[in-house]
DNA sequence: TGCGTTTTTAATGTCAGACTTTTAATTGTC
DNA sequence: GACAATTAAAAGTCTGACATTAAAAACGCA
């Protein structure tokens, strides 16, 4: 492993590449420990600081993790599911929410990949998840549950009927798409009449669950998708409009 | 913004942290600039290394670019589909190939999730995707494609199928999905045999989308799923054989 | 005045060397 | 043999310096 100082780019970067290459290709094992700072410094012929950089690149990726002390340093990560589902969802939100996309984009694409689990949710569900998704539309009755809690009810149901579908890698998927989609879902406020009707629709979706039928699961998703793509829009029409409002009063004043 | 250094995490990790919550929470804008190294030193009472390894951090996420010179500095990153896409990947990847997540698994949610776009794709699709696609089965059907050329060509199909669901976001989670089983796709070995089918399911999916038609497109795409775990599962149980009568062999000598 | 060139300046990138803190292995003691 | 003190190796941090880059400002010339 060598870098090129003719290349433009940062030294750190370049090391940090070229560790990152090491252990994606498997010559780096999980729990390999790589040299200690000072060494990798000899070795590329550069400063501790500018490795110290690199080190702290891949950490930020969870590629590495390190440990202070006498044999201690840094060790190739073994990446788990929670890390890398929680940068996956660092990444999609501000995805999102940098690129201006379109809610109408995001919910289908959201919908859509939930509705891909439908079928292997129907076989393998437990009783457990049905217990789960029964009890979250329970809470989702309560009068009394504030925004954020609907909200978290919420992704705790579609959680649960992700999970029922019992493949990791889906779920891994599936619930960072959800939980990215968040932040937008929590720009519309949810009337009670609103969150009556989405109720009814989880309830669709969990009895479809319990009875294992797939094509009853996919067209409540379904439902579900259109109904939240027009609260959207209502609601957007009527910020819209609020705007447009305020500003013929601006000019009139 | 501060950090606590009763807390046994790294200054600089505190530090990424604080920036990075302050961007996802919009209080950093896109294309703002961050104070100057030395300045971000002083306000969290640090050094400048300590400071730069934090940004190197955030850098890694590309949260942040950085650009050299008098009015230089680190500006908040617009994250762009492609980076995104490139961060998923790499994560998933690793993910899989460090969690030894069995071939089936993988095999039934990358399917999965690709027949997720069938719907639209069916409605969507341009005649220049169909193209892709057809071009991509001719380049398939020729006698001296290399391994590589296959598994590369394999991904254009798969892409332009994606593609014509014309769901930005959509794309952005199905290629990521498809790309990251890629290593697992290249470990099993394609016969001339097997190639003719995949090749008259390929046509199957590009007929179907041809005519627009969703559900004849799932069900091509669960045939090429089926198939697929089948030909691993072969390909899984040879090589096991293979390993038994070795080691029977090594016992007896 | 307007344009090209040079200088200045404010950043990041890099380095060397020191000190602090943590942690595990080793040694010593009862 | 169990517990305590020592030691050593490593990451974490700091200071201060120098190199490099790139944009803005100053300058000179027609």
């Amino acid at each position: 492993m060598k870098i090129d100082p003719t290349k433009n780019a940062d030294y750190s970067a370049q090391i940090a590449k070229a560790i990152r290459d090491a252990i994606i290709s498997g010559q780096l094992n999980v729990n390999d420990r790589l040299p200690s700072e000072a060494e990798l410094a000899e070795q590329f012929e550069v400063s501790r600081p500018t490795v110290r950089e690199a080190l702290k690149r891949l950490a930020a990726q969870s590629l590495i993790r390190t440990q202070r002390g006498a044999f201690g340093g840094a060790f190739i990560n073994q990446i788990s599911y929670e890390e890398a589902h929680s940068q996956q969802i660092t990444t999609s939100t501000l995805l999102l929410s940098m690129n201006d996309v379109s809610f109408d984009v995001a919910c289908e694409a959201r919908f859509a990949l939930e509705r891909s689990c439908a079928p292997f949710a129907a076989q393998r569900r437990t009783a457990d998840q049905l217990a789960t998704m029964r009890a979250e539309i329970h809470r989702q009755t309560q009068p009394g549950l504030s925004d954020e809690g609907w909200c978290a009810s919420d992704v705790t149901f579609h959680r649960a009927l992700v999970e029922s579908a019992h493949n990791v890698i889906l779920s891994y998927q599936l619930a960072g798409a959800v939980e990215a989609m968040q932040p937008l879902m929590n720009m519309i406020t949810f009337t009670a009449r609103n969150r009556e009707k989405i109720i009814s629709l989880h309830t669709d979706i969990a009895d479809a669950l319990e009875q294992r039928n797939q094509q009853h699961i996919e067209h409540a998703l379904l439902a579900l998708s259109d109904y939240t793509k027009n609260l959207a829009d209502n609601v957007f029409a009527a910020k819209q409009k609020f705007k447009a409002d305020s500003d013929s009063q601006k000019s009139q004043a």
